[in-house]
DNA sequence: TCTGGGGTCCTAGGACCC
DNA sequence: TCTGGGGTCCTAGGACCC
């Protein structure tokens, strides 16, 4: 099951999980090899978390997610760094490259994770765990980072396995040891049981995967809803219908577009909220407009002080990538929020329901003079693409918000 | 200990239409 | 006079993933 070359058992699993480890901290360190044995941690500033670690940080406690704070106190010694997603990008679009050598069927997770369907590639590549290995060591030798592979029948236990190759190893999980692989591991393994359905699953008495398996159906779907009860039980049965999709074209665009900004400190200013809420907006737009889409909703998200997070949104009557409607909307949810000195520590501008700018077909309204808007946004994307994106402060625009 | 920022998907209720 | 069910859209919230 583990790391050996059993050609015969891997050539029943055509799909791959790759996973790079400590992507963002190998990066990282990649640029400064003066910190190769330093405790390195990725990670924001004071209210942020850690983003990745280093295995040498991981020895003190150090994980993903785990707030700044607690992280510096766990691993005073650790040596900190700010993200770089520019350098995190381009390495993540070299690997994913590599694996399109080996085959098209490559579907990128997230900048460091992807699974690969490999069936068409055996006949001239080899055995899938010849390719596995083939692949890190490609990988390591092009970019000096190393990566883990899961080797299995479905992407479900592809994924799990890569978590079990980690670091810097290949592990083979072949059909009939599926379930032996898959009963002794914790509930909160499965792909999509978090904190919450973990608790849930545990009050029941379900702390392992072999549980889930040996539930009825109908037991788990009334503690955690139909859908997430049938996946549940499928997947403790190593059954995964998915197929690896490679990604959307440019005709299906990612469904919303958002940004969010926890504020350094907790803030009741009214003017300071709604231009961070301009600047959100101007941002969000200036991506849509760069990826071609457009879309209809609008969702303002507020957390508190308290760490309640609310949202609100509104349906516009036409699909917009302007700056000014986008920001109009979310202001006026905002406003019609009603706060009087709450506190907040997050404002957040989404857009969904994107589709390609070309579909959108803006209706004339006689007298109006919203195509004065999208010129101006155009005009603004041009002088950031020369100047930078500070170049052009969307501020300006609240001197003149009038309506 | 004190919790980022980017997303996706699901659920549930109410409106509205047939 | 009392009583339908289904489908779609909108809104809000929540869980989850990396």
């Amino acid at each position: 099951m583990s790391g050996q070359p059993c050609g015969d058992a891997s050539s029943q699993c055509p799909i791959l999980h790759v996973d790079m480890d400590a992507f963002y901290a190998s990066v990282a360190v990649r640029e400064r090899p003066d910190l190769q044995h330093v405790p390195v941690i990725v990670g924001g500033g004071s209210r942020g978390v850690v983003l990745s670690a280093n295995y040498l940080a991981r020895e003190y406690g150090v994980g993903s997610a785990m707030p700044m704070a607690r992280a510096r106190r766990l691993c005073p010694r650790a040596v900190v760094l700010q993200p770089d997603f520019e350098t995190f990008s381009r390495v993540s679009s070299s690997v994913m490259e590599t694996f399109r050598l080996v085959t098209p069927a490559v579907e990128p997770l997230s900048l460091d994770e992807a699974f690969l369907d490999v069936s068409g590639a055996v006949r001239r590549a080899g055995t899938p765990y010849s390719i596995a290995e083939n692949l890190r060591a490609r990988v390591f030798d092009e970019q000096g980072i190393t990566c883990s592979v899961g080797v299995a029948s479905t992407l479900a236990v592809a994924k799990l396995a890569s978590r079990r190759a980690k670091p810097d190893g290949t592990v083979v999980v072949p059909p009939h040891a599926v379930t032996t692989f898959l009963h002794p591991l914790d509930v909160g393994e499965l792909w999509g049981v978090g904190e919450k359905t973990a608790q849930m699953l545990n009050r029941l008495g379900l702390t392992s995967v072999g549980d889930i398996a040996h539930t009825p159906l109908a037991t788990l779907q009334r503690a955690v809803g139909p859908g997430l009860g049938a996946r549940l039980h499928h997947l403790a049965w190593g059954e995964d219908p998915r197929a690896v999709t490679p990604r959307r074209g440019p005709d299906e665009p990612d469904r919303s577009m958002g940004a969010d900004e926890t504020f350094g400190r907790d803030t009741d200013d009214r003017e300071v909220i709604l231009r961070e809420v301009l600047r959100l907006s101007a941002k969000v737009t200036g991506r849509m407009r760069a990826a071609e889409v457009a879309g209809r909703t609008v969702t303002l998200r507020v957390r508190f002080a308290d760490f309640t997070t609310i949202t609100r949104s509104k349906t516009l009557p036409e699909a917009t990538d302007v700056t000014r409607e986008v920001y109009r909307t979310a202001a006026d949810l905002f406003t019609a929020l009603g706060l009087q000195r709450a506190r907040l520590r997050l404002v957040g501008v989404r857009v969904e329901g994107l589709v390609p700018r070309s579909t959108v077909h803006r209706q004339l309204v006689l007298g109006a003079r919203e195509h004065d808007w999208p010129e101006a946004d155009r005009a603004v994307d041009r002088a950031a693409l020369r100047f930078g994106s500070t170049a052009v402060r969307p501020a300006a625009l609240i001197g003149r918000s009038h309506r």
